[in-house]
DNA sequence: CTGATCAGTCAGCAG
DNA sequence: CTGCTGACTGATCAG
């Protein structure tokens, strides 16, 4: 892919007034050098400006330079529809990579989650097997020894 | 918006092989009915087939029917273009959909996750409060009363 | 009429 | 040469 050379040359501000356009790099069949107003100054115009400069010209001359005006309108037209394209384009992009960022966020956030939801069950495992042994030195009767003092069971999870 | 009424109506297979490829709804100047090669044929043609059919013509007819050639090609790869444009755009939609959809499932998973991490949390604590209670009990020298037995803790968490 | 969009055309680049 | 793409154009639609 090239950039290409011609980015709208289209500044012909000599352009005869009833001319065609000059579109660039393309014939541009002049015809009236009536009024010399450049393809900037007449797609700029308003319609009053417009219609005061038609004042005193023949009705040939009156619509070419409507239809030149035309043509140079939606020059401007089909540009911003390439530009709307494009961006529209890019839009679309740019929501894919904040999807795509989001997504891997929440991937993150999962595996954080998972990992200290087992690292709790394992925790939990610990705790219960500690509290069961206990729980049945607790609930049963103790063993009683010439100290007459209980068994005391020494076994203990890490609990980290 | 609506879909607009002409689709290529292009088909005029009885058009003059040397003529300005019959633009739809364009003026079309026909030249010289040499012989009647309609778009389709002359589009599909080989470069050997094309070459064959110019054996016995003008220098000037040769690079007129060319450049239709040309032209109509050229048609073509226009309307490949845009063919290819929409499915690319309808391409990234697609993943933005499926990237959406992939949230929306890592975001549920991860509330299932966490809700399974709260709970869980929740059991530990009233666990860990049992055990806590217990050891003090066992791991203390237990109160002795009349009867000669430790006091028991009869408090339990509710272990769903 | 204004603005937008489609299909066709050409220029110019890439292979 | 073939194929592609940006820009321009006329046709045509909606508002």
């Amino acid at each position: 892919m090239s950039k290409k050379i011609f980015l709208s040359q289209c500044k012909s501000d000599a352009a005869a007034a009833l001319a065609a356009c000059s579109p660039p790099s393309r014939p541009s069949r002049t015809s009236t050098p009536t009024a010399p107003i450049s393809d900037n100054e007449l797609v700029a115009m308003t319609v009053k400006e417009l219609n005061k400069l038609l004042k005193g010209l023949n009705k040939d001359e009156i619509i070419k330079l409507k239809q030149r005006r035309r043509t140079l309108k939606n020059r401007g037209y089909a540009a911003n529809c390439r530009e709307k394209r494009m961006s529209q384009k890019e839009i679309l992009e740019g929501e894919k990579d904040g999807l795509r960022a989001e997504v891997e966020r929440l991937q993150r956030e999962n595996d954080v989650v998972k990992l200290e939801l087992n690292s709790l069950k394992n925790k939990y495992d610990a705790l219960q097997r500690f509290a069961e042994v206990n729980r049945i030195r607790v609930l049963s009767p103790p063993i009683m020894y010439s100290t007459g003092f209980p068994h005391i069971v020494k076994a203990e999870p890490s609990l980290g």
